[in-house]
DNA sequence: AAGATTTCCAACCGCCCGAAT
DNA sequence: TATTCGGGCGGTTGGAAATCT
């Protein structure tokens, strides 16, 4: 093929912009062919001219299998403002827990909702206030309500409450015992937990519409 | 009705990490 | 051990659609 090295293309080569129906056709055989992976061969097997990355994303995001489209219900909402909480914008790994949403998809979310114009720099310093206000709350309102309720997450021998879970989360000092801990929490898990306890509506006291000014909450600057 | 502004989201970019050589 | 390469990730952008004035 005219402007290929060995199987890769030259990178001026690679189409970009918005995928036609036509090369989701391409891309989708060629999954079936060969199974998910080996991206950089695509464009030699398939004729696509795009890159790996290029097909990977369009794979992941948009034509795998079981994806949900549309909007988010609030019980991912509020899981996704959980554990954003407690990980920050790692928007892959929460991802894992909500089967069918990308981790692009997460991340616009975000985006649109708690990160409001201003300058970058003001954007990070709310977020932080947010993130930590919504953490020390969380904590204390699950202390005063929940001091009872079986939190989703488990160690080897035990299920813990969620107080437990936070703090042996926080307390995990390296990586890989993170991960463990993280790993021990199924989406499924964190998913019936949302429908139990978001039963009586009380996280709408303070994981909604945060800085409106709850009654009970302290208001957050706007 | 029309132009301006904001929101939303698909897609790209650049960096990092681990596997292969 | 050093280098290369592919894949994964988070950040960012650009443009279409929606909303506002």
């Amino acid at each position: 093929m005219a402007g290929m090295i060995g199987w890769r293309m030259l990178d001026q080569e690679w189409r970009k912009g918005p995928w036609t129906p036509e090369e989701d056709d391409l891309l989708i055989e060629y999954v079936k062919m060969h199974g998910e992976g080996r991206w950089s061969s695509v464009a030699g097997c398939s004729g696509l001219k795009r890159s790996g990355k290029s097909c990977r994303l369009r794979w992941v995001n948009y034509l795998r299998p079981g994806l949900k489209k549309g909007q988010l219900t609030p019980q991912e909402e509020g899981i996704i403002i959980e554990l954003h909480a407690l990980w920050g914008n790692k928007w892959s790994t929460i991802a894992r827990y909500l089967p069918g949403r990308t981790d692009n998809e997460i991340k616009n979310y975000w985006r649109t909702n708690f990160k409001k114009k201003k300058t970058p720099s003001q954007n990070r310093q709310k977020q932080k206030l947010k993130i930590a206000f919504r953490r020390d709350h969380y904590r204390q309102e699950v202390n005063e309500k929940m001091n009872s309720f079986v939190f989703p997450y488990k160690d080897d021998n035990n299920i813990c409450k969620m107080d437990d879970a936070v703090a042996v989360k926080s307390s995990s000092s390296t990586a890989s015992e993170q991960q463990q801990h993280n790993q021990s929490l199924t989406g499924q898990d964190v998913a019936s937990w949302w429908d139990i306890v978001s039963e009586d509506g009380f996280w709408s006291e303070f994981l909604w519409d945060l800085g409106n000014g709850h009654p009970n909450q302290p208001v957050m600057e706007k």
